[in-house]
Formats: C-alpha cells, sequence, structure tokens
DNA sequence: TCATTGGATGAAGGATTCTTCAGGTTTGGA
DNA sequence: TCCAAACCTGAAGAATCCTTCATCCAATGA
C-alpha cells in the first residue's frame, strides 16, 4: 500500500506569509545540513531547528512528525531529478538511439551533482522515509519519458522494452551513488559521466539489436 | 580513515564453547529478523536479545554496542558474496569475454539471491554503519578478481581499465538492490538476471572495443 | 570431585529523543 | 489604530534506548 505510507508524511500546513516560507526553507536546509554532519542516526528535530535558527515547536507547525520532514526533502530532490530528466527527454526526441541516451544520462548526472550534499544525505534515509514506494513513483515517470523518447529514435525499429529500462535506471541510481559517496574531483566526475553513458548506450543498442535489423 | 572507522567495531570475544556459538549465530540470524520485520530505526539490541532467546547481557558480551553487531551481519554477507564471485571468475579464465561476464553475473545475482532476506535488511543499514568503508574494501578486491579474468579473455587484447570495471560493478549493485526491493518472482528474477547479464557484457564488449581490433 | 573459567541474566542508571501546548510576538488588513 | 490570524517559543512529559554490572549457572579438566 504506498498510498497509506506516502499520506502519512503529508506536511501539517502550508506556509501563507512570506516570514513562514524563509522558516520552511531553512528548516528544509537545515535538514540537509544536520544529516550530512550528524548522520541519519544522530538526526534530532531539535538539532534540526537549531541549525534553521527556530525552536523546534515552529518545526511541528509544518511537518507531523521527523519522518514526514525527511520524506518532503527526499520528495523535493527527487521531484527536482525526474524533472530535468524528463526535460532531456523531450529535447532529444527525433535523433540517433546514442545521441538520446547521452543527453539523458548527461542531464540525470547533471541534475545529481548540482546538489551533490542533497543527494548523498539522502542515501542514508531513503530506506526508512517510505522511500522504496517513492522511488517506484519515480521509476514509473522516468520510464515513461524513456519510452517516449526512445520510440522516436531515427536508428531503431523495435526500441528496448520495460524491463530494460527499468534495468538501465536501476544501473544509473547504482552508479551514480557509487560516483557520489567517493566524493569525487571534477574530473572523476566527467569520466565517470563518460562511462555511464558509454554504459547506456551500449545495453541500449544490445536490447535494441533483438530483432531488427 | 577506513581503518579507524572499522577497527570501532570489532567484536569483544570470538565464542569458545559450542553452547556460546549458538548464541552468537542466534543473535545475527535473530538481528535479521529484527531488522526485517520492524525495519533499522526500530532496531534496538532488547529486541534482538528477545528474539534469540538470550539476554541483552549476552549481546553485549560479544558484541561492544548495536553498531558491531549490524557490522558483522553487514560484513558476513558481503564477504560471502565477494567470495561466491571471486570463485566464478577464477572458474570464467581462459573463455571468451561475454561468457566470462555472463558467469560471474549470474554468480553474483545468485549470491545475492541465496539469502534475499539479509540483503534486503541491509540496505536499511549500510549507511550508518562503516558502510561506505567496508563497501570500498569489497569493491576493491572485486575489481581485483574480475581484471584478473578479463586479463585471460581469448577473444580480447586490452581488457577493460580500472574504472569500467568499478562502474559496471557499482551498475551491478544498483540493479541488484532494485531487484531484490521489489520481492520479486522467481520468473521476475530469471529475467532482470538475464538483463543484467546483457548490461555487462555490451559495456564490457563496448570499454574494450575502443583501442584494439 | 571441585575449582576455575566461560557463559548467561536482567534490573536499573544515564542519556536521548519525539512531540505537545500554553502562552507570547508579528503581520496584514479593516 | 486595532484585532484576528499566522507564527514562534521552549520547557517538560512520556517513551525509548544503550549499556553496565553484580550475580548466578554450566562446563571442563585436573
Amino acid at each position: 500500500m504506498p498510498a497509506n505510507v506516502l499520506v502519512a508524511f503529508e506536511p501539517r500546513k502550508t506556509p501563507l506569509q512570506a516570514r513562514s516560507t524563509v522558516t520552511v526553507e531553512a528548516i528544509c536546509e537545515a535538514a540537509i545540513q544536520v544529516l550530512l554532519s550528524h548522520g541519519a542516526e544522530r538526526f534530532t528535530t531539535t538539532r534540526v531547528a537549531a541549525r534553521a535558527g527556530v525552536s523546534v515547536g515552529t518545526l511541528y507547525q509544518y511537518y507531523p512528525n521527523k519522518q514526514s520532514l525527511l520524506f518532503a526533502v527526499f520528495e523535493h530532490h527527487m521531484n527536482n531529478v525526474v524533472a530535468k530528466t524528463e526535460v532531456a527527454c523531450a529535447r532529444a526526441c527525433h535523433k540517433p538511439l546514442a545521441e538520446m541516451v547521452r543527453e539523458m544520462v548527461e542531464a540525470y548526472v547533471d541534475a545529481k551533482m548540482e546538489r551533490a550534499d542533497i543527494s548523498v544525505a539522502l542515501y542514508q534515509v531513503s530506506a526508512n522515509v517510505g522511500g522504496p514506494a517513492l522511488i517506484k513513483r519515480i521509476t514509473q515517470r522516468s520510464r515513461k519519458a524513456l519510452e517516449s523518447m526512445l520510440q522516436t529514435a531515427t536508428d531503431t525499429q523495435s526500441p528496448p522494452d520495460k524491463f530494460a529500462i527499468d534495468t538501465m535506471l536501476a544501473a544509473m541510481a547504482g552508479a551514480m551513488r557509487s560516483l557520489l559517496e567517493a566524493s569525487p574531483s571534477s574530473a572523476t566526475i566527467r569520466q565517470s559521466r563518460d562511462q555511464l553513458v558509454l554504459l547506456c548506450q551500449s545495453y541500449m543498442a544490445a536490447a535494441t539489436a533483438k530483432s531488427p535489423r
């Protein structure tokens, strides 16, 4: 029951005045910082509030519990990444397969890297905050975007199927995680990104090459 | 400082009599069960002891703290998986590249699946228990085994480099995780395993095809 | 047989943490 | 200006948890 899992994390109330908007953003940002500096184990609502420069009570005015705060940060980050991936997919339609894949992978890597600190921090949390349920949703969105794009490839008749796409998405996530957790130099990032592009390109080509030609 | 991180998790004393060996194994097994049924957040030494049918004090006789228990289970599982992968690598020497990769990937998937419950349970924990440090060690071992194997491929001159191998390992881990967390049917497992084989084969071929021919 | 070492017990101290709520402050419109 | 709504505060209740240690039981070998 993914739905039931997720409703428990809904925010308590939405900020109306400008003041509270600032507060909520400060809380989210503080949450990330606390996650990074103290780890998930010692992630405390009190600590978050202190770092955000507000009192605990304020935090609980917007998030019914600790998990909902974590979930909000998690969801926000994931939505941001998928959104950028979707844009890349839309932009890459009607091109050769290899080019499509490259643009999509690069967009994904860049989106993750844009706030590498958040990405890293959230790995500690995803499992304990309805992560799987959310990841399922996100994967579906990504798959749809990819399917639409791949159907318009100029050099393939039968695009890779659902399973191939899901496998690729999971592989990308894994490679990305390993990269992020190594706190890489920008040179390493470029190199790994190229490797990931190659991986996805060759897999997609192989998953396509079965029937046509 | 991976070394300093890891020493803090060393067990307190090793069981000598048969009785205590049973106890320690019961504790480890109970740890997994508690992890699965209660989640990492509510993973408690008291709960583990209760499930193992011993008292908390007994637990602390063998593990200096909660983390060291988790770490022991984690390490044991990882070592088991790498070991089986290494065996597969050794067995697959002096064969064509594609066959090598297939045997190795299948061994990896099978090893993970053998105790899928443990694999799943540990995802919740790896980040908070010196996981990254251990994973680095494990990755190095795996990489070495793969490098040795790939050098003996009968149909390639220049095997894939360090970066390609690491990328593949990370991708495999990611795909595996996604598979495990979906609590798949045995049909799905076979299918995903084949996809993963194809992914690794095509990537390794592509990473090789650069210079030679 | 019996002393010695290994093994097991579980109540309780010490420390955190989550969350609430009664009461104060600020904002924005009438 | 003034008031209602939005916001903020932070001490404290309630609930866990981690870990220790004084004490007892079991095994082993001399």
